[in-house]
DNA sequence: GCCAAACAGTTTGAGTTCTAACTATTATTT
DNA sequence: AAATAATAGTTAGAACTCAAACTGTTTGGC
């Protein structure tokens, strides 16, 4: 295979990664605004998700929901403070180490997650999908490699 | 598998989606600074790129290039603007249809693609990574089917 | 031919993203 | 114990992103 080959073999499969990436904000988004939180971002709820099923006891500080997300600590700054704005998370020092703040959701927070799980997560209808879960979790692993290589 | 069982599956494999396009991103920005382009974005690489392989005849209007790239028409507009400034690009409008701006390349950028083909889409090592070029097409095709399910 | 609908692109405003430089706190070295 | 390094978070500035409202242009229906 020549390099004219290569670069366009990975050019479609970076294209169909960067894609998938912006259908899925896209197919979330709309639910988002279908449920009634127009104003809760894609970005929000991977944060809010994060915390709830992911986070140890329901609580993370900054730097670990930056590196659990993909994200930039600079970036979780601007997005906690987005999400303080709208009630959907609570914020204190950590008392023993007060680098840190401990982030957990607040009430509402909790409600948005009731409201919405587990129906986001349906946002592909797997029997339209020619995988199964066990795919899903191979692909999954897959892509993990691909990151970790 | 019930409920739970399902959210936390996708929302892994949604996790790793958008960790590899973060990852990607962040490779193939590093390179582009080691090879002193720090000002050129990997979203304005994206736009190079597709108009040198993948445009007929190496041009395309905005709305061609925000379909390819999966990206909004208004988003197209900031992103040409800020190529223009950079000189990677020329824009003139179609005389057969003045909705039309076509894009193309300029000289510089032609230049920009030949400093940096194909070493970009080396980003990742493929001998690193227990996958085959033909699975990468595999895996590329796995993507595009749940992008269009 | 005229008018409405469709289409391409821009603007606006809010949010997300990143790097680099910065503050504050904690851990390590000497 | 004091100096240094590492860590968590913030700020500033530039760029990317999107929806919605807007301008121009073209197309299609009557």
């Amino acid at each position: 295979m020549d390099d004219q080959q290569l670069v366009k073999t990975m050019h479609y499969f970076f294209n169909a990664v960067l894609k998938l990436r912006q259908d899925l904000r896209q197919r979330m988004q709309k639910k988002l605004v279908e449920r009634g939180y127009s104003d809760i971002t894609f970005e929000m709820m991977q944060v809010l998700y994060f915390l709830r099923f992911l986070a140890q006891k329901g609580e993370a500080n900054q730097q670990e929901i930056a590196d659990e997300t993909g994200k930039n600590k600079a970036t979780l700054t601007s997005l906690i403070t987005n999400l303080l704005k709208r009630d959907m998370i609570e914020r204190k020092t950590n008392p023993d180490n007060r680098r840190n703040n401990i982030i957990g959701l607040s009430a509402k927070g909790h409600q948005f997650i009731l409201d919405l799980y587990p129906d986001v997560y349906k946002t592909y209808d797997i029997n339209k999908i020619p995988l199964s879960m066990d795919d899903i979790l191979s692909l999954t692993n897959t892509l993990n490699t691909i990151i970790n290589s």
